[in-house]
DNA sequence: AAAAACAAACCGAGCGTTCGGTTTTATATT
DNA sequence: AATATAAAACCGAACGCTCGGTTTGTTTTT
């Protein structure tokens, strides 16, 4: 129920992926939903609180990620299960929002971070989570002889973030995001291979 | 000669390092070079124009860096000197532009792709450099027994690339990028050693 | 009939840009 | 050295327009 609030979240999430807050106008958000002014602002009271909503909602569902329901006990599956779920992601968002676009989620990231601090906040416990993850499945798979390394848990953990995150930012640039995942993959096994002995 | 012309300029730079161009104002440009509307348009014909050339003289003077003139026997020496010369860069950047603020180029690239085609091509030209400098150093190192790895040059050259890139966006986020040299210098340092075998 | 959902006309603030004019600097003439 | 002339540098009020937001009016739902 209430198609109208969510066609216009759906809608505004779109645009907000494409472009900079300010760029994204409130004509465009009405336009692109069908809509008028007033039936916007029925539903929401400024441009800045669809904005809230929106990163709320993309961060806190579409882009969430549970590393609770990850593979514990192989660095190498965890790895995989993580492209994967990034793969499922971008393809359930993909649907949800309409054919192909452009997107950057750093614009909304970047947009973000500026306007709203306890996205700041929420973003820093993010990084944490993840960075745990990675650690605590490092940790684990030195632990079981799966791997072997003169570098720390840490270390081996930022390598695959980082690397992950790179591929990320510079596809992105390239307008195919949708490829990363496949220029993830091989980067990673690569890494493993050496971490293995 | 022509100080008032670079100080618009250098100005110009540090607001399109902090903000997004629509989130510029002119009367923001004006007012922090301590000029009037009048003698901006005295040198410039448009905020587009002046935007435009901000973004050549970063990336074409600031931010380029010279391949040619690293070491070309050892990748050690070559990731070792590409760091020494980020810190430089980023010194000198800051000395040019008066004290330290919060600086965000990704900011800037993603503008500058989306609104000067040209710029769009020079960036990719700039990725294939990268790539190439790397994946030659690599190459050289496999070959004079400095690592050796079960990798393709390209992959190796990747993970290098893509692990810094991936530290710079998390830097750049928590509005550290200062920090960012001294956190990929140990991650390299591991994924060097990993190569040596 | 009352309330919710929408549409359309409208508003003032702020945007980038323009333009008529003034001040400063450089060059030429005496 | 003093004066006249021209060019460059600079100023800020005002313009047209778009922005996010509001008000008023109409339709739909309950």
């Amino acid at each position: 129920m209430n198609d109208s609030r969510e066609l216009i979240l759906n809608t505004s999430l779109r645009l907000f992926l494409q472009k900079s807050f300010k760029e994204v106008t409130m004509k465009e958000i009405v336009t692109e939903t069908g809509m008028s002014k007033g039936a916007f602002y029925h539903y929401f009271s400024s441009k800045e609180q669809v904005f809230e909503e929106v990163i709320n909602f993309f961060y806190g569902d579409v882009m969430a990620v549970k590393y609770g329901s990850f593979p514990k006990d192989s660095l190498r599956a965890f790895y995989n299960e993580y492209i994967a779920h990034i793969e499922r992601q971008m393809k359930t968002a993909k649907y949800a929002m309409g054919a192909d676009f452009t997107t950057n989620h750093y614009m909304l990231i970047f947009d973000g971070l500026r306007m709203l601090p306890h996205f700041r906040e929420e973003h820093t416990e993010r990084q944490k989570e993840e960075m745990k993850a990675w650690t605590d499945i490092v940790r684990i798979a030195r632990k079981k002889g799966e791997i072997k390394s003169d570098m720390t848990d840490s270390q081996i953990a930022k390598m695959f973030i980082y690397s992950g995150d790179g591929v990320g930012i510079n596809f992105i640039m390239s307008d195919s995001l949708h490829k990363a995942a496949r220029e993830i993959h091989p980067l990673w096994d690569g890494l493993y291979n050496m971490l293995k002995g």
